[in-house]
DNA sequence: AAGTGGTCTAGACCACAGG
DNA sequence: CTGTGGTCTAGACCACTTG
């Protein structure tokens, strides 16, 4: 029998978490049901469900209805980033923030993204060219195209008040998108804007999103040397 | 009055979903409370809150006692990625998966981590050095440094079998860590093991994790040319 | 077919923070 | 102090999936 604090959900996590970290429940193995353990800890089994979900969530545990829950054999390191705004990124760390709009024309859409933009092949995109500055020293580099069916008021906005970062946050919410993470080396362009070596290895970032079945927006970010995303788990 | 399929909450969640999405809630602004959202789609207030504590935790809305709940103005993008066990990223691929282990050995903490392992200054560490395949080509290469108070075991484990990346999974579960991912230029060494030409930009992850205030181990994984980690949101 | 997790309800009390 | 979200309960039915 054992005496946990409470009965809250995050009590009973806590203890589950517990058993499992010190091999009381060995990985692989199933748990007991969410009846009994409601009936040993003396609450509902809402309760302990709350607590088997949120493992679930986090990859600890795995979840089958019919076959009960398992101890995961190899819990995934699974981590959430927070992918903010750059001007919030910047301003997070009390630098101040300045970007400033290199290119802004209007061009079919280039080959390489035609996987990407399926329903705008024909169509004019919006493309954008940007360098963010933390206390006025480069920050990164963006290229981004903007499909105008998506957000056709972005044809007449200038994007060098408000960056097409903020602006595409607040007027077309996209539903789902993907992102991937890379590295490239700096080519004589990004060594230029980027004012890092030639040939440095910088963190970028591509990111599309879509509101919908309809593509938003595709994203290119490179960012100044020395940059980290950090996160933990 | 509109007329959602199901009182779901999955379904209540599409249609808040929508009304944000759509702008009949303006970001900043306030939504009605759980109790009027119950009334409205006919369903007990439980069910709401599940809804909406899941938009909260996807960022969208902001919900304070007291203070309600309002759209998020700033939506930060929050992507969960998971980092998956070498071998099992490698395997998911449909490739083989292979390692080697190229250097073992015990020594003083490096310098450079008395920061990150402030418990174990005088002790040594174990530290490995590995070499990550894919299909025989090179995949990654590891540099770790294992805390041997926190996993005694591991003096007397060869990692030649079981990879330390797994073994460590199995034998010495962490509660929390930190990871960061960056870019860096193949050096001599990088370029020979990860068959990279010399200055290829490469993407790298560093992840310290521990179990409660003891640190277990500090991993530098550096991926071969084209490595991509990709996510949803 | 039956066992297990998934969800919903109606009601209650609690905790926190804004006025 | 009061309104709002946060959580818990006891019970019920449903959905999936495995044996």
């Amino acid at each position: 029998m054992t005496l946990t604090e409470t009965n809250s959900w995050t009590g009973i996590r806590k203890e589950l978490l517990r058993r499992i970290h010190s091999r009381v429940w060995q990985p692989g193995e199933q748990i007991p049901h969410e009846a009994d353990l409601a009936e040993e800890f003396g609450c509902a089994r809402t309760t302990v469900n709350r607590a088997l979900r949120d493992l679930a969530e986090s990859g600890l545990v795995v979840r089958k209805r019919r076959a009960g829950t398992r101890v995961a054999l190899n819990p995934p390191q699974r981590a959430t980033l927070t992918i903010p705004i750059i001007r919030e990124e910047v301003e997070a760390t009390g630098r101040t923030y300045r970007h400033s709009l290199l290119e802004r024309d209007f061009r079919p859409l280039p080959p390489m993204l035609h996987g990407a933009f399926p329903a705008t092949l024909s169509e004019d995109v919006l493309y954008l060219k940007t360098l963010h500055f933390a206390d006025n020293r480069p920050y990164a580099y963006e290229e981004r195209y903007i499909n105008l069916n998506a957000a056709p008021e972005a044809r007449d906005t200038a994007f060098d008040e408000v960056s097409a970062n903020e602006w595409l946050v607040h007027n077309a919410p996209y539903s789902h998108g993907d992102i991937s993470f890379f590295a490239v080396s700096a080519d004589k362009t990004l060594s230029r804007k980027l004012d890092a070596g030639s040939g440095t290895a910088l963190f970028a970032m591509e990111r599309i999103t879509w509101a919908g079945n309809m593509p938003i927006t595709h994203v290119h970010l490179i960012f100044a040397p020395g940059y980290r995303m950090r996160t933990e788990i």
